[in-house]
DNA sequence: CGCCATCTTGAGGTCTATCAATTTCAGTGG
DNA sequence: CCACTGAAATTGATAGACCTCAAGATGGCG
């Protein structure tokens, strides 16, 4: 980490249960990827730069909207989704707190999604011209933008694995455990303010059916999902029971740092 | 298209039925999205330059094996696909000659998925540091490269809607619409070398579901399956059927050309 | 001709969806 | 403080989609 960049971090705050950054929520997320120079920063920070705040429900653009820009998100959380003819949903992607949304957008003209807050949110709406500038100003951020999106491409194929080969309690207690490892709290119990609904839309299961299922983890001791509220009660047995593997939640580190680092694919947490 | 680059595309021969360009497969899939300067080509060369050749069945990396280099594919079909504990296996990519492959381990230390022949292939490795020279050199092609995985993403989102909310039928119709969209013909026959367990394996369905499906959509007057071939019968009834719509195949072209293009996002092959 | 992989077909069972009724609970106003 | 309200969650009953197991058909290939 660059010495000159320190203060940027320094004011961190406990906020509800996460450690967010009071000056730039993004860079954070960043800079444990790669060591960030301080025009870098200075270019990061220019994602962030225009907060807006906006109640739960906000379609923040609909499916099939031109892409004009994008949004990081800075304080709660937002997903994408699609509806189909006949009704149905289909949530594709969670967004927590410094991330930044629609970049699978920049490929096309119009959204392939729709982006809609989930909790009330903090966003920062910038241009999509910004993120050609911005590759073409640092090789780096370039890079780094990439390797955040092979990041998201993993959490899309690890979720076609659990709708195509999955049981409905697996796909759950996976789901819970991924959520957990994105927050980075170390924490068995955990805001988690998703309804029923939602969550079958995102794992293709019906409201019933995931409520149910969440009964049944409940009474196997596995975890208690309620009131916006997730307890796991037995992490062993969770992370035993659907196979959960970190390690495509984790980019690499410190990049191009060299070499590979010894082989930390285990089933910790 | 710059006029110096023209050499490269004039030994364009019938292959089969894709128009296959004898020096360069890459170069001409991504030429379509911008225009290449002579620079850039000789870049893109260099991932094409070792051109080797492998058997149905290949195993190009294990999942979990570390990530040393990628590969294009030039010729044949191949896949990326995970093992379950249970034995299960869940097929993520289908790649297509052009495609370079493996892109998106490029985050991680170790690959997070298998990379396997579909059919005898011929591919050029090429090392991952390559690609770090690459975005340094040029950061329009690491736009380009940015492109392209936006679209792979799409694919990926669209394949969570079909395993998650789309039934047997429609899940087969649109995933062989995606295949023929993909490969460019115009044709309403075409080669599709996937066995049914594989097929099944890719949308979340076993291989005997898989076989009933096709018999219906055989008698419904759709499509024809059978033999390492797809006969489309009925165009407009199948994209009809499980609502089509190509756009997400479709990334920027000549981006960043200036103004969006008027809305194209219909439901025309 | 026989062998093997692949595909097909049948029967029965499991998982999940759907529909509908009930409960819970936070918010609201009397 | 308590009834009223509406969204969300739970529960029960039934139906349907898909899976598994297993037997038979098909077809390429030595």
């Amino acid at each position: 980490m660059v010495p000159g960049a320190v203060w940027h971090y320094d004011h961190a705050v406990e906020y509800g249960e996460r450690l967010v950054n009071t000056h730039s929520c993004i860079i954070s997320q960043f800079d444990r990827i790669i060591d960030l120079s301080p025009d870098e920063i200075g270019l990061l920070e220019a994602l962030e730069r225009d907060p807006r705040s906006h109640e739960e429900g906000k379609v923040l653009w609909e499916h099939g909207a031109p892409v004009r820009e994008f949004h990081t998100l800075t304080r709660g959380w937002a997903c994408s989704m699609c509806l189909l003819p006949g009704g149905e949903r289909q949530v594709l992607e969670v967004f927590l707190p410094g991330q930044i949304m629609g970049l699978r957008e920049l490929g096309f003209p119009r959204t392939q999604s729709a982006l809609v807050a989930l909790t009330e949110v903090e966003v920062c709406p910038f241009p999509r011209q910004y993120l050609v500038t911005l590759f073409q100003q640092s090789a780096r951020l370039a890079e780094l933008l990439f390797l955040l999106q092979t990041r998201e491409q993993s959490m899309l194929t690890e979720r076609i694995i659990s709708v195509g080969r999955r049981p409905a309690a697996e796909r759950l207690a996976h789901f819970v455990l991924e959520i957990k490892s994105r927050l980075g709290t170390t924490s068995l119990s955990f805001e988690f303010p998703l309804r029923q609904d939602l969550v079958g839309d995102a794992l293709g299961l019906s409201s019933v059916h995931v409520s149910r299922t969440l009964s049944q983890l409940r009474e196997d001791g596995l975890m208690c999902v309620s009131a916006g509220r997730v307890e796991i009660l037995d992490m062993d047995g969770l992370i035993e029971f659907c196979g959960f593997n970190r390690a495509y939640l984790e980019p690499l580190i410190n990049w191009p740092g060299g070499d590979l680092p010894p082989d930390r694919q285990g089933m910790t947490m």
